[in-house]
DNA sequence: ACCCAGGACTGAT
DNA sequence: ATCAGTCATGGG
């Protein structure tokens, strides 16, 4: 039995679409893989299965798949309309949009979402993927009928050895993700919680972890907790906002930078941040010096309050 | 050989 | 509060 007998769920899409190569491959999600038919092998909530498009539809298959669970996954719920609306004039932002306007926030499985982004720290998405995949063969509990891996629980890594962490290659953050592991499997720190929090809260709540910065927490945030406002500023994002809406200012603070995104960019400045990290990334003519943009936007003072 | 990667932590100011 | 040094590893 394969993924592909199983029947299938099918979701008819909103007008504004869904791009799963962009979405599944833009660095928030690292467990998909395409098959050589274009579909994507990979997990939602911990369930092993195969997503796809098919003409306006989106369609996805897998033992206890539920479609709650995929409208969930890929946000098909989310008020994509009022969320564009509420973005700024902004040339930059409009470019990037149109680059991949498919592209959607994930709302991923948060301890999962959680280690990935502690492996983050100065890795390469590629290689991010790769260490996934190598704690899910090495540590991960079989699920059959496919023969795959499932992510490791909290608690089978804190039971591991460090030194089992580093032959993931981990690095330096096996220490980083074995002591977050430990935080969480003794309940130091609720996953289930941080759900409930106001975000300010939550955030400090993650970042009580080790491992966990305010970057990586604002990614857990995004990607796994559905909180549109967090706004993680990568080097990617950074070179964005130095390169193109700070040009010609030097030194200038990364707190400032947080600040001048919240109050430009809003209330899903998050899915904002996705579209620029997205198009920097992976357009060529994003940061070319003789792309043209009319009318950039000005960071304008530092808002007090 | 050299630089970079979806950074966080530590210790010195 | 701010700032440089340091932390492994692989890809280009």
């Amino acid at each position: 039995m394969t993924l592909a007998e199983l029947p299938h769920i099918s979701l008819s899409l909103s007008p504004h679409g869904l791009d799963l190569d962009a979405t599944l491959a833009s660095g928030q999600a690292f467990s998909w893989n395409r098959t050589t038919d274009g579909r994507w092998r990979g997990w939602i909530d911990g369930r092993p299965c195969l997503v796809w498009r098919h003409d306006e539809a989106l369609r996805a298959a897998g033992p206890e798949l539920t479609r709650e669970a995929v409208v969930r996954y890929f946000g098909l719920d989310l008020p994509m309309r009022d969320i564009f609306a509420s973005f700024p004039t902004d040339p930059f932002l409009e470019r990037a949009r149109e680059f991949a306007p498919g592209l959607r926030v994930l709302r991923q499985d948060p301890w999962e979402t959680l280690c990935n982004f502690i492996c983050s720290a100065l890795k390469q998405i590629v290689q991010i993927a790769q260490i996934n995949a190598e704690l899910r063969r090495a540590l991960g509990e079989r699920v059959e009928p496919p023969l795959l891996h499932a992510y490791p629980t909290a608690s089978r890594l804190a039971l591991a050895s460090e030194a089992q962490l580093r032959e993931c290659k981990l690095g330096f953050r096996a220490r980083h993700l074995f002591v977050a592991a430990r935080q969480i499997a003794q309940g130091e720190v609720s996953l289930e919680k941080i759900g409930d929090m106001p975000t300010p809260e939550a955030r400090e709540e993650l970042m009580r972890l080790q491992g966990v910065g305010e970057k990586v927490a604002n990614c857990v945030l995004l990607f796994a907790y559905g909180r549109l406002e967090a706004f993680p500023i990568d080097v990617w994002v950074e070179r964005v906002l130095r390169q193109l809406y700070f040009k010609g200012s030097k030194r200038v603070k990364l707190a400032r930078m947080a600040d001048f995104s919240r109050d430009h960019f809003g209330p899903y400045g998050g899915y904002a941040q996705q579209f620029l990290f997205h198009w920097i990334r992976n357009d060529p003519r994003a940061l070319a010096k003789e792309a043209k943009f009319p009318a950039p936007p000005k960071p304008g003072k530092r808002i007090r309050r």
